[in-house]
DNA sequence: CCTTGTTAGTTACAAAAGCAACTATTACGC
DNA sequence: GCGTAATAGTTGCTTTTGTAACTAACAAGG
């Protein structure tokens, strides 16, 4: 690498934030690609639903922000694999409850082990100090 | 956002890296899209081309780490749009040199200080400090 | 009640990305 | 030289995403 690189990928922060999200999407999706056939949407889904308990697909959508039609195809994904069940919702015949199903919960426990090793691996030869920071600047450029 | 949400975010690093992405793409998206009516890999190459001046669609390919493919679409739209031209290696008949055009360089121009006044409204927030790390360790994670 | 507007979720169609096979050319080994 | 492998780039086909329209149910004002 040379210094024009440095200077590019220093030049503009959307395409050098883009290059490490897509490097760290692609090196955890081959777990639960290759483990559960899932694809990044159906991870998410069942990542909201394994932290946060039962909730309806438009709770997802909010917090996730992913759009509805995303969220129902995972949801039908999901569903089909026998990770994830639906239950109508009594008051408000439109919605319906999601939750993990045993099976959902397991994969769910599996994945978050990996999540935390990958994490660990990935920020190994960071301070904890930079640790913290990028953490922190991400969490706040995250949110709209 | 409850303690939950703050947990959840700051769990898994992957996760929170493709948020702020998205984020930054979508926004800046608007720019190249609206105006050129580029798509992403299109920006990205004309970046490269802008940046570094004229060299092959591989050497592309290694810099910005996208596939063949995409970099060979992304080369025919702008070609198609008149911001690039291409012409023959005389030393190997199968690769050819990628150039901007005049209007290329302008596009690629108006965009970069698009670019930077991004750059700069994105990171307002944060202090020069925290700038600092985010950028070194983001290029360190962008590195494969 | 009944029209109008809103919300939850699905479906259909179009755009884009991913993957594998292909063409054309060059490089290498013997 | 000649056969095999490697490289540059394109094309075709499949999968995934994005967008808009749709169904069904609820809400609110008159």
């Amino acid at each position: 690498m040379n210094e024009k690189d440095v200077f590019d990928l220093q030049g503009f922060l959307p395409y050098i934030l883009n290059q490490a999200a897509e490097r760290a999407s692609l090196e955890f999706q081959t777990y639960y690609k290759s483990r559960y056939g899932m694809l990044r949407t159906e991870w998410r889904v069942l990542f909201h639903l394994g932290r946060y308990g039962r909730m309806q697909a438009k709770e997802i959508c909010q917090r996730a922000r992913i759009h509805k039609t995303k969220v129902s195809r995972a949801v039908s994904a999901l569903e089909h694999k026998r990770l994830l069940s639906r239950t109508d919702l009594p008051e408000d015949r439109r919605g319906e409850y999601l939750m993990l199903t045993t099976r959902g919960g397991q994969v769910f426990g599996d994945l978050c082990q990996e999540a935390q090793r990958f994490d660990a691996n990935m920020l190994r030869d960071f301070t904890l100090e930079e640790q913290t920071v990028l953490r922190r600047v991400l969490i706040k450029l995250a949110q709209f």
